[in-house]
RNA sequence: GCCCGGGUGGCGGAACUGGUAGACGCAGCGGACUUAAAAUCCGCCGAUCGCAAGGUCGUGCCGGUUCGAUUCCGGCUCCGGGCACCA
């Protein structure tokens, strides 16, 4: 295995990014791609938009001024019209962790519910929702709209409370996990809607928890069998109505929390005593029927909004007419290339006051404005693997060389890209085979994710809540007696600093450590050895480098040995293969086994390594006394290089040379184990009573359950504990474990 | 708030399909070698009772299933990741 240089690209190298503008417009073409508003969050000082990252508790990272949201029209690709696809792949992905899986078929939350319209009491129009609860309908007992749901707004005109809360709910964040955990604050607009099957009139509130942007922006509220409901019912006095018991008999109250499984209806009237399935299809029937209600398939996944207003970018290849009409640009005329010689004034892209990139012809020569937005950067990560395949190619996005790598055979990344990558690049991997540019339906064959590595944070608050934070190797740790930090300083003033959370190493954090320090001290085996060693891959891991002394000793041990193993010519008593040697040779050939089996199947290089260690320390103890000797020490030392070439390459490809093999080990082959080798005559057997462990024995490995039993209870100790009780029974595992049950 | 992980000695971790909890390593303690130090080698190293043999407790907390639970189930708790403009 090795890097391919001659492949190496930039995602922000126009020969690259020209095939993201051409896929684009082809995408336009198919009616995958599509302009519509969306919310930003906007900074009224600075005017700029900004990302979540960049709004501390709601202001501005560099003005301090209070975000708005704004609407604002931006390019969006339609991910949804691939999301049944994208959901039912997972099931045949059996390489992907499971974890991974679950979480995307979450973030794409396919559910089936029913699309309900309440006549507004007034007669002056419907309000639409989405359930996916019909069967609790009659247990409705309010309804509520986002504030930016036409009802909302328009009884803001009526009301300046209602105004004054929409006004508060334009300056929220946009960002979900804000949205979730605020205050949930709610008003009546003063309107009624009427029950599709009681008739009563139920009041329409408006909630700031509602999202306009998931299924209609409105929602009927059942408080007695929803949770959120529930709380927004107390805390404004509105009726709790149960119509769903447990199928069990279990007692349930609705006024102390809200029973949201499944059951059996209640107070439904003639929906009474159907399960969640039949009062679903009993009620869906008759909405139906009287053409107040549609089934429908509601997907959590929103399309992904791919505009950024930033400079650094790919530029979107769009070009507006005088009239404003979007006008694709034409494949000869691409890449559209980002200006680099360009003017910062202040904050915005300076592409919107650049003529120079504004000014623009159409294809047809008419005069046109250029498109000022540029890709978000997960548009470029969602296929440069592709491009690796044929990187040289001139002539088109990918050739048939694609076909031949793709898909990826393993791909290595964090846990953190589990939903928004890793989505975002199958789906344009299957709009690229819908362009008919790969034949294969998913990009990765396997997915390993690693790990974070997480390292303690350091800070100073600084203006505007904005911390500035400092990198481990610019602070002095004090720790306590147990090796906890307890305070920290700046090297730089010796001021004091404040220890955050242990967090994943990133740049905005500034918590990242530079291996290099270690490289240098101990060379890049040992360092590559202490990773490796540390935790498993997918196992998050927080940083320290106080253990990798171990791995240098290990490898300078190594070293020792096959030095000292060829200055010393073999003993000339030939012997034979004493117990004690066959003990050896089979721990030579067991470790074999179980390194093979930790690096191609379990990815557990830490248990391989230390099976490793096993072994040399095993060797290390041997007496050589015998050519015999010699030989299973030779066996055991080429082994060891073996096994530990492709973590410490360096190192084992000398010792290989020292231990007398003339081929070079990047190309020796892999050891296989020898059957002969790993037999044995005895196997030792745990004895339990009553499943606390007694006694080890040794028993031969041909031992039927007879022979284990009677083995097992011959022992002395297992004795004290079975003799004058009942017993009631033994349990053999075979080659493994002898249970004896007895009485009291 | 919602979704996904995780919590095991002083520390990193092991126990793969319900079958010996703590492999391997770090740190620590004791010893050998040395004028001394480094390096190296040997021993100890979860808590507790016991002279010992051995016993009891112990895998975040509470409860359950099982001959047997770190592993399975229910409920909690704390930590990490993600929540669509950090990438």
């Amino acid at each position: 295995f090795a890097y391919d240089w001659s492949r190496e690209l930039a995602t922000c190298n126009p020969d690259y990014y020209r095939w993201e503008q051409w896929f684009f417009t082809q995408l336009y073409e198919k009616g995958l791609v599509y302009r519509a508003t969306a919310v930003v969050n906007w900074d009224p000082v600075d005017q700029t938009v900004l990302a979540n990252e960049q709004v501390i508790e709601g202001c501005g990272w560099r003005s301090g001024a209070p975000v708005e949201r704004r609407e604002i029209p931006q390019w969006f690709l339609r991910i949804t019209a691939y999301a049944d696809e994208l959901l039912e792949e997972l099931d045949r992905m059996d390489e992907w962790p499971e974890a991974v899986k679950t979480m995307q078929r979450n973030w794409i939350g396919r559910s089936q519910g029913l699309q309900i319209r309440f006549a507004l009491s007034d007669g002056s129009g419907q309000l639409e929702v989405f359930t996916t609860r019909p069967d609790t309908l009659l247990g409705a007992t309010y309804m509520a709209v986002a504030p930016e749901h036409p009802l909302a707004v328009a009884a803001a005109a009526r009301d300046p409370a209602v105004a004054e809360l929409l006004e508060a709910c334009k300056r929220q964040s946009t960002s979900e996990a804000i949205m979730e955990t605020m205050e949930k604050r709610g008003l009546s607009l003063g309107i009624t809607v009427d029950h599709p099957l009681s008739g009563a009139p139920l009041p329409v509130w408006v909630a700031n928890f509602v999202l306009i942007s998931y299924g209609t922006g409105a929602v009927m509220s059942v408080p007695a069998h929803d949770q959120r409901d529930y709380e927004f019912a107390q805390r404004h006095a509105l009726p709790i109505r149960q119509v769903v018991r447990p199928a069990d008999g279990s007692v349930i109250d609705v006024e102390r929390e809200a029973y949201t499984e499944h059951g059996i209806l209640i107070n439904s009237g003639e929906f009474d005593g159907l399960d969640f399935e039949l009062a679903f299809d009993a009620i869906a029937q008759r909405l139906e029927a009287q053409g107040r209600a549609t089934r429908r398939t509601q997907y959590r996944l929103r399309d992904w909004l791919v505009s950024r207003q930033r400079y650094w970018g790919c530029p979107i290849p769009v070009l507006y007419d005088e009239n404003g009409t979007v006008v694709p640009e034409s494949a000869e005329r691409l890449p559209v290339v980002l200006p680099e010689e360009i003017n910062w004034a202040g904050v915005n892209s300076p592409l919107r006051s650049m003529p120079a990139f504004l000014q623009a012809t159409l294809p047809d020569g008419r005069p046109a404005r250029r498109e000022t937005d540029t890709f978000d950067t997960f548009f470029e990560s969602s296929w440069y693997f592709t491009r690796f395949t044929c990187a040289d190619s001139t002539t088109a996005m990918v050739d048939a060389r694609a076909d031949y790598w793709m898909p990826v055979d393993i791909y290595i990344g964090g846990i953190e890209h589990a939903v928004l990558h890793l989505l975002y690049a199958r789906f344009f991997h299957k709009a690229m085979r819908d362009a008919g540019l790969v034949k294969s339906d998913e990009p990765f064959k396997r997915l390993l994710t690693q790990g974070m590595v997480c390292k303690e944070t350091y800070f100073r608050a600084g203006v505007n809540g904005r911390k500035q934070y400092f990198n481990p190797e610019q602070v002095e740790v004090v720790l306590d007696a147990k090796g906890r930090a307890v305070s920290a300083r700046a090297k730089a003033d010796n001021l004091p600093v404040i220890i955050g959370p242990v967090e994943k190493m990133s740049k905005s954090k500034n918590n990242g450590v530079d291996p290099q320090t270690l490289i240098a001290r101990y060379g890049a085996d040992t360092v590559r050895l202490y990773t490796m060693f540390a935790a498993p891959p997918d196992q998050s891991l927080e940083w320290s480098d106080s253990a990798v002394e171990g791995q240098y000793r290990f490898l300078k041990s190594l070293w020792r040995q096959v030095t000292d193993h060829v200055a010393n010519s073999a003993p000339a008593d030939p012997g034979g293969m004493s117990e004690a040697l066959k003990a050896l040779r089979r721990h030579i050939h067991e470790t074999i086994v179980k390194v093979s089996d930790d690096i191609s199947r379990r990815y557990k290089f830490n248990t391989a390594i230390a099976a490793v260690m096993e072994l040399l320390n095993h060797l290390s103890r041997m007496n050589i006394d015998t050519a015999a000797a010699h030989a299973v020490r030779q066996e055991g030392l080429d082994t060891v290089v073996l096994l530990l070439a492709p973590i410490v390459p360096h190192i084992t490809a000398v010792l290989w040379q020292a231990l007398g093999h003339s081929d070079d080990l990047s190309v020796a082959a892999w050891p296989t184990a020898d059957a002969l080798a790993l037999t044995r005559d005895e196997v030792e057997m745990v004895v339990q009573v009553n499943g606390r462990k007694r006694a080890v024995v040794s028993v031969p490995a041909s031992a039927d359950k007879a022979a284990c039993e009677a083995i097992a209870l011959a022992d002395e100790n297992v004795q004290r504990f079975v003799t004058g009780k009942a017993m009631h029974k033994i349990i053999v595992v075979p080659g493994k474990l002898v249970n004896v049950v007895v009485g009291e």
